[in-house]
DNA sequence: CCGTTATGGTGGATTAGTTGCCGGGAAAAG
DNA sequence: CTTTTCCCGGCAACTAATCCACCATAACGG
């Protein structure tokens, strides 16, 4: 069995950090800033008779954090509306190795691939803080689809979010190496959740070691002794669990400029 | 500069196979067989009249194997229909190294990321064989799309294949070595290119050792490394840059079973 | 107070990337 | 048809990155 990351126990990151500047996003892997914020939420672009239309046909589920809400492997059936927490959405390999694909937060959705059912999950779910979402079944949302143009075009907008995060998280995990991949997730989650500090910004949100590997795709070792150099050269600080970022200029550098 | 898969000229894969028995996929880096196929063509779920006023906004644009049809970094406005050939999709670092996202045939839209205009290009495309494509505006398509649900439809599905095939492809370089993803790899050329042989099955279709090193994330040696030590055991032949798979069940078993 | 979980660390083994060179072959040029 | 050019595959030596199997200690929740 391979050690990576603590285990392969589902992965629970903390989740007490606060909404953070844009409660829509996921946590997208990219080096494009404008990215966050993510699409519109597919609930609030509705009007108030199409959201009571949509929401009839769903069925409320509320989840623990620790709970899992669909699994990796398991048969599937339409898609989950997030309406508060967030959902953090992996996949792991034959090895045991996880890699983190997402968090997503309210106003985003979650399930798939398939959003008109059917088909097998690809990966799986699991609140990392308590949530409560929307079941809509993959036949009515198509109906429902074709019915309500806003609806498609909610699904449309929100859908090519998540190509955006998938094709940027496989972007930095096939051109770059652990540690610029690590340089550059501080650098995002400073900006999700970055509060200022004497010392430079914190991470005003608590993930783990593991947690950021899963993230990076890494070793919770590799993490470790990556973060420990960083800390060596004084671009980062970590007291007690909590990331400070001192020097994000030196953390861009690292990472490789943004092409735009 | 690095030096990754013999350079970064662009990357100009041959495109001499034929079309496969799934022309309508891309080269999706899964291990589920069951996603070989792709959704229905965007084109072809259209009624004849509904195809009629979508291509009346579009303007068709035919290009040479090699050419580029649109640059990481540029501004985009909508999508691109593929009505025949096959585009390369795939991101540069700011170091030069790059990753193909994937090759996209008839029937699939490229462009992006957002389908409804605005917004920079977060990858390139390049047409691998001769291409003719057609360009919908945004503003356009976004019009059609809520006037015709077909379309809509269609988009989404479409979308939903991408975040697969991009998702599938984050799962893979997040999780597997890259000998596991070259066996990966070479058995989803087998299902999408083979041709029965007396030592094997033949992998029809050009693809050099930087070509496939784009698509696993790795380095044109390193690529050559592998196949070299996979040829050693007999799993595979390479006779005139061409590959013949001799022993499909050991590469499932190099590359970790799928989880289903 | 105790079991569990997270951080810290280490040395050895592997994997992977870098640099550089060389020969064959295919395509292009003449 | 012949020559030239350039890509592609192959190879090697060296270095760097990363994983892996442990172990120890520190916090934390109950």
């Amino acid at each position: 069995m391979l050690q990576i990351a603590s285990g392969v126990r589902g992965g629970t990151p903390s989740a007490s950090g606060p909404a953070g500047p844009s409660a829509n996003s996921s946590l997208l892997l990219t080096e494009s800033p404008q990215w966050i914020g993510g699409p519109p939420s597919l609930i609030e672009r509705l009007t108030p008779r199409e959201r009571e239309i949509v929401l009839k046909q769903g069925r409320r589920k509320v989840l623990n954090r620790g709970q899992t809400l669909f699994s990796q492997g398991a048969k599937h059936d339409g898609i989950y509306l997030i309406e508060s927490g967030r959902i953090r959405v992996f996949y792991t390999s034959p090895q045991g190795r996880e890699i983190t694909l997402a968090y997503w937060r309210a106003g985003n959705f979650v399930g798939g691939p398939e959003v008109f059912g059917g088909g097998i999950h690809q990966w799986s779910g699991l609140a990392s803080s308590n949530c409560s979402v929307v079941h809509l079944p993959g036949k009515e949302l198509r109906t429902l689809a074709t019915e309500i143009p806003n609806l498609a075009i909610g699904l449309i907008e929100g859908l090519t979010f998540k190509g955006k995060c998938y094709s940027a998280l496989a972007q930095m995990l096939g051109t770059r190496s652990i540690t610029q991949r690590l340089a550059h997730l501080l650098l995002h989650l400073m900006n999700l959740y970055g509060v200022e500090d004497p010392d430079g910004v914190v991470i005003a949100a608590a993930f783990t070691h593991a947690d950021l590997a899963h993230m990076v795709g890494a070793t919770r070792q590799w993490v470790t002794i990556s973060l420990k150099r960083m800390q060596e050269k004084r671009i980062v600080l970590t007291k007690r669990s909590q990331i400070v970022v001192c020097r994000p200029d030196v953390l861009e550098e690292m990472r490789g400029q943004a092409v735009d």
